[in-house]
DNA sequence: GCAATAGTGTCTTTCAGACACTATATC
DNA sequence: GATATAGTGTCTGAAAGACACTATTGC
């Protein structure tokens, strides 16, 4: 492996800042502003520097982007087709990150190029694919680059890391019910779980424990409020 | 995402060559020549050219060091820590590739630089973390960059797909015993398992037909031929 | 007591592990 | 028929879905 004299491809990470909003999984999107693909929706992203760990550019991008300090990041895939933009050679390293919606509302709120649009997915199972965004009205955007593939791999990712790891708690808040998760976690599956199973489920997980305080929303039993445990790291 | 005049960092493709030798799950190293890391192991890698595609430089890297046209051949992660390689800032796009037993063997025969190296896993579960690799007289080898770490990677991957993917087919030939494909699976997992369960999973899986042929090994009853099905892909 | 949601008990199905059994080849 | 491995039937236990039931609050 010695240093060459080739040229070097310019290496960017892009993150897919994604969130439940109102039973559906949605992403943070960005308007192009410059060509190419002006006009266009893409996930945001930023150059790697030179001295940087990935990691630390896919944090730098969700401070300066979204304004946010910490979220559950995880890098997802590598892309770098030759022409994927037309400018340069440009390797992406793509990370997937989760946030609790009110995070994500915020980053949005007073952003006119920001916009946080549910994902349409057409396939189901492990296939995967590439998914639509949609817009106010509910008509597809129109995405740059290759980030429709992305976007579509993000939630494979995440629809698969579901049933084994705890990502759902980092889309709730600090203090959640039962209900509230079993709901994101069908907004990210696209399909309706069975409410003892999914109960039995978590709290055998050891992801949550209770926090013996109860949440009241009217005129009915209040629900428990639980909490991310301290293992679920 | 303008471009810049910032400066780039370096590119390059890392295979992991796995495949079940003896009973032991064994990867392809190197020997370095040239500093840094001279004498070390690592595990082959080059250069991603500015107008190849990732995957593209991912099999030009499985022919030129290994002399194999054909993997099951997968993007495993991206490390890009600016210290691990001293020289210059080299991002690395690792992947792993499996292959029977007798096309790495081929490879590695008759090159002095090129070692099978069993992997001594200590971990065991889901969390992972780097691993050993041996040499001959059952000694660890010393890896050079963070391949002690890719490697581990690769195995946590690897043996988190077995249960859902036909990867154990791509390590062994073309016709096989449920037998043989029981080992390869026992070799990768560090433990035994159970028959009976073992072969139920296997035929209802779909991923693999009986070719209607038997193998004769001795005085006793010989095993059905399988092959991979169609769709297994 | 009524309404509405929170939470649970129980039955059934499905699947994997354990174990012992049957099957089939060569000698 | 002895032997060694291939392959299967059956029991058991764990986990999930279906469904109905009980629990608790404000009004």
């Amino acid at each position: 492996m010695p240093t060459t004299d080739y040229p070097h491809p310019a290496v960017t990470v892009d993150l897919v800042l994604m969130t439940v909003h109102d039973g559906a999984l949605c992403v943070l999107l960005q308007r192009r502003e410059a060509e190419p693909f002006a006009g266009c929706w893409v996930v945001p992203g930023s150059f790697v520097r030179i001295d940087e760990p990935l990691d630390a550019a896919a944090q730098r991008t969700l401070a300066d982007k979204a304004g946010l300090a910490s979220a559950w990041l995880e890098q997802l895939y590598t892309f770098g087709e030759p022409g994927r933009d037309p400018r340069e050679r440009v390797i992406t390293v793509a990370y997937f990150a989760l946030l609790p919606e009110a995070d994500l509302a915020a980053a949005v709120a007073g952003r006119a190029d920001l916009a946080l649009a549910p994902i349409a997915v057409a396939w189901t199972g492990e296939e995967g694919g590439p998914v639509a965004a949609l817009g106010p009205g509910g008509t597809p955007l129109t995405l740059g680059f290759d980030h429709a593939r992305i976007l579509g791999l993000a939630v494979q990712r995440l629809r698969g890391k579901l049933g084994w790891a705890p990502v759902a708690l980092a889309l709730v808040g600090e203090h959640f019910t039962l209900r509230e998760l079993q709901a994101v976690n069908e907004a990210i599956l696209g399909r309706a779980l069975n409410k003892p199973a999914f109960r039995k489920r978590m709290v055998d997980s050891g992801w949550i424990e209770a926090t013996g305080e109860k949440e009241s929303r009217g005129a009915f039993r209040p629900a428990e409020l639980y909490r991310a445990a301290q293992s679920s790291n």
